[in-house]
RNA sequence: GGAGAAAUACCCAAGCCCGGCUGAAGGGAUCGGUCUUGAAAACCGACAGGGCGUGCGAGCGCCGCGGGGGUUCGAAUCCCUCUUUCUCCGCCA
């Protein structure tokens, strides 16, 4: 959620930051209904005051065996001025949150406008792969491998899903305990989150009103319940409605979980084999942490997610987001993106992003400061790394003449010693 | 799944039956002070928060006793509902 003071005062400039995102805003209304909004709040608040005074004489009348036929009277004739207003205040203050909910978070200022072709590279790891024989797609490689299953997986699921098998399984359980090892010496804490989550937490997050189509839901039409779509969305919610002691902070944490996305628009057909499905695996990084430390934790997040990926040894670049490419709850965001040979493109495997109070403000996560006045904390997070694309990239950039494909030496130790994973 | 009990401030806990003087007793913790070479103990004092509105400000007002709603002139106290926790029974990995 957006400041309210921010837009208050200047709602110019966040026009002017909005549109950087591709989202076009009128504040006229907004602004009428905040002032709609106090003058009721005046008005009833006025007449509580007349009524709870005359509320209280009735206890002392009563005490003093006095008549309080004047009393009645008089709460009477204030009794019926107070509904209507009391309703209207309900219905403005819902229009004016509901509205709010919906109000992407402001990107950073130094962030280019538009989507992803105004994204910049910043930085680049390793040169392209080159072969000296014809490549094969991870797709190809992982079935003559018996790495991936992609058939019996549409059998009993249908179509945007796979099953890891044998060599194959172990290599995505060695990604994963690989990353929960690295995150374990840096102090990071290990969570082991619920997948079925409620409204309000798709709220926090940022997930909803706004993206509502994009998850699966449980309860059929009532939309109690959802399987979350990154880690993120619970781990946000770890400290909604709490107030922090300033000296907890930062809080640093990490979680495995299955990320569960319908992923409702079409996509190139050179999507192939794993680059999207409806689940895939993910560890991601998360952090509550003080304003002051908003860009220190940002760069420790993106670093992070930078040594992992060199340690795979996979060829990757970072790229820097434009405003119009970042997602709704998030005000900066640098993405992984790792090289897949077989379609000549870079594909995310980490998206570490800062939403600075936005998602803080939505489930009131706040510390107490100096000054002892509780302040809304900043939320980042950072995958570390996703790891359902990364077994496609390491096939592929790492494959061999002979249709064998090298496992990365952080891995070795993983898989049991296994270093090279060879046609059956 | 069934039956019962509970949710009060940082923690423990009274109040709820019998609605008003409870904007919430008491204790602990915490903070400040006296005493002390220092500390402990003892004693004295402070300690309801969060939000909202208003004011330059001291302040004033509104809301607030798990969440939401209702009854009432007035609710921590009565009614409804949801959530969570505990106990017992059943079922089960």
């Amino acid at each position: 959620m957006i400041n309210q003071d921010i837009i208050i005062n200047n709602p110019e400039m966040v026009k002017k930051a909005l549109e950087k995102k591709g989202v076009e805003v009128n504040f006229d209304g907004f602004l009428d209904l905040r002032e709609q909004r106090v003058k009721l709040i005046q008005e009833i608040e006025d007449i509580r005051a007349k009524r709870n005074k005359l509320s209280k004489q009735v206890g002392e009348f009563k005490r003093k065996k006095k008549d309080t036929t004047v009393l009645f009277k008089e709460i009477e004739e204030l009794k019926g001025a107070i509904t209507n207003q009391e309703e209207s205040l309900q219905d403005t203050e819902k229009i004016i949150n509901d509205f709010l909910l919906k109000l992407p978070n402001l990107p950073d200022e130094d962030l280019l406008g538009g989507g992803k072709e105004n994204n910049q590279v910043i930085y680049t790891h390793l040169d392209k792969p080159k072969f000296d024989f014809k490549t094969k797609d991870h797709m190809e490689l992982a079935t003559e491998l018996g790495l991936i299953d992609y058939e019996r997986a549409a059998k009993m699921s249908g179509k945007g899903t796979w099953i890891y098998s044998g060599i194959g399984a172990k290599l995505e359980w060695a990604l994963l305990n690989f990353f929960i090892d690295e995150h374990h010496k840096d102090n990071y804490q290990f969570m082991m989150l619920p997948h079925i989550l409620d409204y309000e937490s798709g709220i926090t997050a940022g997930q909803f009103p706004k993206f509502e189509d994009d998850v699966f839901w449980l309860d059929g039409d009532e939309r109690q319940k959802f399987l979350l779509p990154t880690a993120e969305t619970a781990l946000v919610n770890l400290h909604r409605n709490e107030i922090l002691d300033e000296n907890e902070l930062p809080k640093k944490y990490f979680a495995y979980s299955p990320c569960y996305r319908k992923e409702a628009g079409s996509y190139r057909s050179q999507e192939r084999g794993m680059i999207r499905g409806y689940q895939f695996n993910k560890v991601e990084m998360f952090q509550f942490i003080k304003p002051e430390n908003s860009e220190e934790a940002f760069n420790e997040l993106l670093e992070k997610a930078k040594g992992l990926m060199s340690k795979l040894g996979l060829h990757y670049r970072v790229a820097k987001l434009a405003a119009g490419d970042i997602s709704f709850a998030m005000s900066r965001t640098f993405d992984l993106e790792v090289y897949l040979p077989s379609i000549d493109i870079y594909k995310e495997v980490s998206s570490v992003s800062n939403s600075r109070d936005f998602q803080a403000r939505r489930g009131l996560i706040r510390f107490r400061n100096k000054e002892g006045k509780p302040e809304y904390c900043h939320t980042l997070n950072g995958s570390g790394l996703a790891t359902s694309r990364l077994v496609p990239s390491i096939l592929e950039q790492n494959q061999n003449k002979d249709g064998s494909v090298k496992i990365p030496d952080v891995l070795v130790p993983y898989m049991k010693g296994l270093k090279v994973i060879n046609p059956r």
